[in-house]
DNA sequence: TCTGGGGTCCTAGGACCC
DNA sequence: TCTGGGGTCCTAGGACCC
């Protein structure tokens, strides 16, 4: 792996891009940086004479989806989240290459670490995005430009970076000309460019909502940021309702989560075949329990709230938990509550899928200097 | 053709306490 | 004996995101 040159680290920091130091608050510009078919742009480096195929990267069992598709790939229909079986039919002559997380992960740390060379505030969402705070820049757009050419120099990667007054603005401008995408928008102008665009466009505008709409004939985001108030209130209750209203509107003051707090842990399998009964899933349950207390172990996790989850074959979801008096995280107790909860439930149809689950995971004891200052 | 895994947040109802 | 409101905790389901 390439290292980042020297004399690429820290460029901005030294730069006239930097930080505007003054007493007036700066106006809010935002950065959204998204890689490009990220795990699959990541498989590509290593098996470069697949550059320029439709490029797959799924799993293998019978009820595998898929993870990312290359944009030749996208051509003919298949995309995240698409039943690997459904790709393989829309795109025979696809290369399906068997994901490998591990390896994404520390390709992500790679690219998260040169963007901390870059700026100072960050967040990072999820292995391939994240938010870059540039209030105060002299040259937000510069800086911006800056740390896509570092993070291509430093990794090989592509991305697409939106800037805007708020995450919400930026995000969505990352999106829209992806990918390779450079593009900035103010608020006013993302709500003209959007204003003929199915609502699902926004993030935390999902499927279910985007029907409910189209039910009430609201179609677009320009007819959305029109409706009445109250009348989306009454449809969605009160909070989602003004939030929708807000969200169609561009409008979002939400700060950058610079470090953010784990409050559950889990770990799920989808079965090739569906099992039924106690005796096919106890086994299951215990090697998912397994699993995670191993990893809780390692973190020294622990959580108050042991739960179990299922889903049936008629695609129904179901969950079961149950409040200790104390964090743990042992093997011995998590199972014992979790095959109680299981054995209380007693699915009585074929289950597809079981997992395991702890949450209200104590904060993690603070750092000595954080103690310090908690007293001062 | 069916629909992964690992998360977060919201809502709603009930228990319980003041 | 009946009737309250508010706050917190807990559980279950569901929408949504990457």
């Amino acid at each position: 792996m390439e290292r980042v040159p020297a004399d690429l680290v820290g460029k901005v920091r030294s730069h006239s891009y930097r930080r505007d130091v003054s007493d007036a608050k700066p106006p809010r510009v935002y950065a959204h940086l998204d890689l490009d078919a990220f795990y699959v742009s990541v498989e590509l480096q290593r098996r470069p004479e697949l550059r320029g195929l439709p490029v797959v990267v799924a799993g293998s069992g019978p009820r595998a989806v898929v993870t990312t598709a290359s944009y030749e790939a996208r051509r003919f229909g298949v995309f995240s989240a698409t039943p690997a079986s459904r790709a393989r039919r829309l795109c025979p002559q696809a290369v399906f290459v068997a994901p490998d997380f591990d390896h994404y992960r520390e390709r992500s740390r790679q690219v998260m670490d040169v963007l901390r060379a870059q700026v100072d505030l960050l967040e990072v969402v999820g292995l391939d995005e994240a938010y870059l705070d540039l209030s105060g820049y002299a040259r937000p757009r510069a800086a911006a430009r800056q740390v896509k050419a570092a993070v291509q120099q430093a990794t090989g990667l592509c991305c697409s970076i939106g800037l805007g007054p708020s995450k919400l603005v930026a995000k969505v401008a990352s999106d829209a000309e992806k990918p390779d995408g450079f593009v900035e928008l103010t608020r006013a102008g993302a709500r003209e460019r959007f204003a003929g665009a199915s609502p699902g466009l926004i993030p935390g505008i999902g499927p279910k909502s985007v029907e409910r709409l189209k039910r009430e004939g609201i179609e677009t985001l320009g007819a959305l940021g029109e409706t009445a108030e109250m009348r989306l209130r009454e449809l969605f209750g009160p909070r989602m309702g003004a939030h929708l209203r807000s969200l169609a509107r561009f409008e979002d003051e939400r700060e950058l989560e610079l470090s953010r707090v784990r409050k559950s842990e889990s770990r799920e399998t989808t079965f090739d075949r569906d099992l039924r009964g106690l005796a096919e899933l106890m086994p299951v349950l215990e090697r998912l329990s397994e699993q995670l207390c191993v990893d809780l172990e390692r973190h020294e996790r622990r959580g108050r709230t042991v739960g179990i989850k299922l889903r049936l074959d008629d695609f129904s979801t179901h969950t079961r938990a149950r409040s200790l008096l104390v964090a743990v995280n042992d093997l011995d107790t998590v199972r014992r509550v979790a095959s109680e909860l299981l054995s209380e439930l007693d699915p009585p149809r074929p289950v597809r899928l079981l997992g395991v689950r702890v949450a209200g995971l104590d904060v993690p004891a603070p750092a000595p200097s954080d103690q310090l200052e908690l007293t001062l």
